[in-house]
RNA sequence: UGCCCCGUAGUGUAAUUGGCAACACGUCUGACUCUGGAUCAGAAGACUUCAGGUUCGACCCCUGACGGGGCAGCCA
């Protein structure tokens, strides 16, 4: 181990290590999703947690479905999580798990329970159950159902998973204590009655466990020295470990974190399905949304998203995450490997009145990264700037184009605004302009010094492509707390703005799916996965640039 | 109201286990620059929620208050 300073979780397995607390088996971690979702930025954090843990050291990290619920479970988001966890690169061998492998184990556990006359069958209905639980304050009522006998807990338990009984009928519940101060304790369930089919396990099993029977039981089956989990859990540790105990086997120390919070958006799973099932997004992998697949959609690397998890670190306390620690992330490693490329998305013709003839000039592919190398962007009399790049009546410190003034084109020559020409609504929608043939880039023979370099395109060599400009998905740092207001009052009408007819640098005309880029002075883009065409490229922005200027 | 957890610059985390609070992001200067990016140099910003106590010495230990979060699904 060597980072610099370790997390508490570190220091605990330090200490355990220390302790020899797991003798001779290494320390195995695992990310236990139920595949009722996609993931999101706060799995991603999970993941990283996990997996580093194993990788530094040298344990094993297991993919884990909890797949104990089949009413809302899918393939579709079992093999969702899968690619998400491959491609942020936490490598889980050939270990893809699942719970609901567990069953019959589990089974076999439950009916042990019954024979120590530690669980028993209960007839009482859901909301028997809930009425009998007490509340914060108060103890509970223990069911009439709760001394039956051994034999005939065995009996109706075993009947319960031959499909005998509707669902509701009947559950199993552990026998603990109905006033502990802690309401996990109170009898909790451990099977209920589902006749559903499982995405899985088909129609194999009508009896399935709650996560609070399972979850212990799925660790301890494949070793799992650190579970590691979120707050909400703290409070069922407790019962964890009853069940652990009295079965004696195996037991994982359970250890919470404080899960993500990200400012200007969502991070429950049920929202986030809300979002895509009322349409309020394309899908879960818009590139809006904060899911792993949106993150890659919008041209996210898995880099960015682990080294985002570094930054942040972990700790118990709750907390709400500055998005802008994301995007430093992105724009770091981006800033160091993205091709460099000019775009005009919002084009104003030009006309250089002395220039004649055509010609190539070089541009460099990364100023990071010289091994990147340089490419030939051609130049005609006719180019498109920026609109922004022009102003009639420049407020103080702008240094672009303005009428009389000059500025040096990208990788070109210095220009200067001779004339502008407007239409009938006194738009502009021309300039006229000069160059100055000694000042060409990279010649060195250039004596001027001009205060602004804008980018442009050779209208003759340009293609059009559709630019994606995205927004934050809300306008409030955190949606989903106010007390009065739904998260959904919250979102920003303009998270989405389309440019259909962007001007691009001939050099991009032929990127694939996926390739990113720096539109020079506007961000870091990326090809889209899903609406680019063989006639059309979709553009993504994934970030802006930092902007000391335009700041809003 | 019962139980559990938490409280350090604007944000997220540190503080070698009790030794005069550090790092990253963000913000603001300045330098440099053919990206108002990057880079470089620097600055501002925290009486560590509060009050007691233990100690030569407390962010750290103890007590109490205050504040925040979680728990009353046959969800996870």
């Amino acid at each position: 181990m060597e980072s610099k300073s370790k997390n508490f979780i570190y220091e605990i397995i330090d200490e355990d290590l220390k302790a020899n607390k797991w003798g001779e088996s290494t320390i195995c971690t695992r990310f236990p999703p139920e595949p009722n979702g996609y993931l999101h930025i706060g799995h991603a954090k999970s993941i990283c947690l996990n997996y580093g843990i194993a990788r530094d050291y040298n344990g094993k990290f297991n993919l884990r479905f909890d797949d104990t619920n089949p009413e809302k479970e899918e393939q579709e988001y079992v093999d969702s999580i899968i690619e998400d966890v491959k491609w942020l690169g936490a490598d889980f061998e050939d270990r893809i798990l699942y719970g609901s492998d567990y069953f019959e184990q589990m089974y076999k556990w439950a009916v042990d329970l019954i024979k120590k006359g530690k669980a028993y069958v209960d007839d009482l209905n859901a909301d028997e159950i809930r009425s009998s639980r007490g509340t914060l304050t108060e103890a509970g009522k223990e069911s009439p159902f709760r001394n039956r006998s051994v034999e005939e807990n065995l009996d109706l338990f075993e009947r319960m998973r031959k499909g005998e009984f509707p669902n509701g009928s009947k559950t199993l519940r552990a026998k603990i204590n109905m006033s502990s101060p802690n309401i996990n304790l109170r009898d909790p369930i451990m099977y209920r009655i589902v006749h559903d089919e499982h995405h899985r396990q088909e129609n194999k099993w009508c009896i399935y466990p709650t996560y609070d029977w399972a979850h212990g039981l799925e660790d301890a089956i494949e070793g799992i020295t650190h579970s590691i989990c979120t707050l909400e859990f703290e409070n069922h540790r407790p019962l964890y470990d009853w069940f652990l105990d009295e079965l004696g086997i195996h037991h994982a120390q359970q250890i919470e974190f404080a899960r993500l919070n990200l400012t200007y958006t969502v991070m429950s799973k049920r929202k986030l399905l809300q979002l895509v099932k009322e349409n309020y997004v394309d899908g879960w992998d818009d590139p809006r949304m904060p899911t792993v697949s949106g993150f890659r959609r919008r041209g996210y690397t898995p880099e960015s998203i682990r080294n985002f998890a570094e930054i942040i670190g972990v700790a118990k306390r709750d907390a709400l995450t500055d998005i802008a620690l994301l995007e430093f992330a992105i724009r770091d490693d981006l800033n160091k490997h993205a091709q460099r490329v000019m775009a005009v998305l919002h084009p104003l013709k030009v006309v250089i009145t002395n220039y004649s003839g055509e010609e190539e000039l070089d541009g460099v592919n990364n100023p990071e990264d010289p091994s990147m190398g340089i490419r030939k962007i051609p130049f005609t009399n006719e180019i498109y700037i920026e609109q922004t790049d022009f102003m009639e009546e420049p407020p103080k410190g702008y240094h672009r184009l303005i009428p009389g003034g000059e500025v040096r084109l990208r990788y070109a020559y210095i220009i200067k605004c001779e004339e502008v020409i407007k239409n009938d609504k006194g738009e502009v929608t021309e300039l006229r302009c000069t160059y100055d043939p000694d000042t060409r880039s990279g010649t060195g023979t250039s004596k001027k010094k001009v205060k602004g370099t804008i980018h442009w395109v050779s209208a003759k060599h340009t293609f059009e492509a559709e630019v994606r400009l995205y927004d934050r998905l809300f306008t409030v740092e955190s949606p989903d707390s106010d007390k009065e207001k739904n998260f959904l009052d919250f979102m920003n009408p303009n998270s989405l703005e389309i440019i259909p007819n962007a001007l691009i640098e001939p050099f991009a005309k032929n990127s694939k799916k996926g390739n990113r880029f720096q539109f020079e002075r506007h961000g870091y883009f990326c090809v889209d996965t899903k609406f680019t065409s063989s006639e059309k490229l979709v553009f993504n922005r994934t970030v802006t640039l930092k902007d000391s200027w335009g700041k809003k």
